[in-house]
DNA sequence: ACCTGAACACCGTTCAAGT
DNA sequence: ACCTGAACACCGTTCAAGT
């Protein structure tokens, strides 16, 4: 047992059942270990969540500055945390309150702000807007449609939500009846992230106050 | 005591002491009854929840239709939905899987949707992009800069925070030690979520893949 | 150095019982 | 109809004790 493999139980469970399923005595038993044992490893539960999160924003690939313009190196930074967090929907959550507290969260902060400050926004904006674009990203893997808090698409789950939109009276609500289908799952999860992404760096392109 | 008593209790616990400080056992005390009374009112403690949001999401003043362009009247509907959920952002994190859950859920996203349908979009597009919207106005309250748990803005807290960043190497993090200000709270809450709606509107009128 | 047993103060939820 | 007591199977966390 070690510090590493504990992170990836951690994560595997809130993969699998969902947040509220992550115990501490139920990671340990999980090791054959009784759960006093992981406080050899993390300060109290948070300190798991946080190490998760550490490991998840980690693999984010940070690509170099390059001569293409702001928006499009952007784009790319962006998807690769869009890539990153898609697996793990379930503990995309913790994100929100973690960002700056890791060192590759704050690697992907710089970098944002970077990117916008060269886009001629002023410091405080790009503050501002770096802090809203990373939180809608989050946003996106939360909500993405059909999700649920199995591993692989519950498509019973689905099909009961779509049933249940279908059932709504058609006069007072004919836009959710009639988009049932995409309102309960994916047609397509590449098409729904990048289409995510274009909404926030669109979004950005037109942001007033720009200096240059 | 009556549901719409103990409604209000959990959303204040939740209010100032967060999401977990809410608990049935609570809820039921300050009310003088024990915590079995309470599923005379709720099925579970996730009814309690869901009765909170539905509570949250009915304050919310859906605009009629009229003669502006689309974009004008879902900036009304989309800044209605934030001013609701403002005073709330630790119940926010609860509405990502409610919103179509609910009625006032229900009557927002229908609406999005229409305005978003006038825009000349095809259905499964803006249903969508109802969804990430909706959800990206649930991020924004959730990361606004310097919130807390607590119900007052806790500036020793904000205060660390920020001179965790300042405390960061200049040659590596430049920009996050620029921005320590703006990263660790909010100048005007009223900029940050005027540009944050806009920030969403604005990607959206750039979506392509529409007819009109 | 690393792990455990026992204990404490909590949880959500069930169910038979009270008035 | 509405509430309770007692119980069950869990929690996170502390601390003295084991090897």
């Amino acid at each position: 047992m070690n510090r590493d493999d504990l992170i990836a139980t951690a994560l595997a469970i809130a993969d699998g059942e969902g947040l509220d399923a992550v115990t501490i005595r139920r990671v340990a038993q999980q090791h054959d270990v009784t759960a006093m044992a992981l406080y050899r490893h993390f300060p109290d539960k948070d300190g798991i969540f946080d190490a998760v999160i550490e490991r998840l924003l980690g693999q984010v690939h940070i690509p170099d500055p390059d001569a293409r313009p702001w928006d499009e190196q952007l784009r790319e930074l962006l998807s690769g945390l869009v890539a990153a967090l898609r697996p793990h929907p379930n503990a995309a959550t913790l994100v929100f309150s973690r960002i700056l507290a890791s060192t590759p969260g704050r690697d992907i902060t710089e970098r944002t702000l970077a990117l916008l400050c060269d886009s001629g926004m002023p410091v405080e904006q790009a503050a501002e807007t770096a802090g809203q674009t990373l939180s809608s990203l989050v946003a996106l893997v939360i909500a993405e449609p059909g999700r649920t808090n199995g591993p692989e698409p519950d498509e019973a789950a689905a099909q009961a939500k779509k049933e249940l939109l279908l059932a709504l009276p058609a006069d007072r609500y004919p836009h959710l009846v009639a988009a049932a289908d995409a309102l309960s799952h994916c047609a397509s999860q590449e098409t729904y992230y990048r289409r995510g992404v274009d909404l926030i760096v669109t979004g950005m392109r037109g942001a007033p106050a720009r200096t240059a």
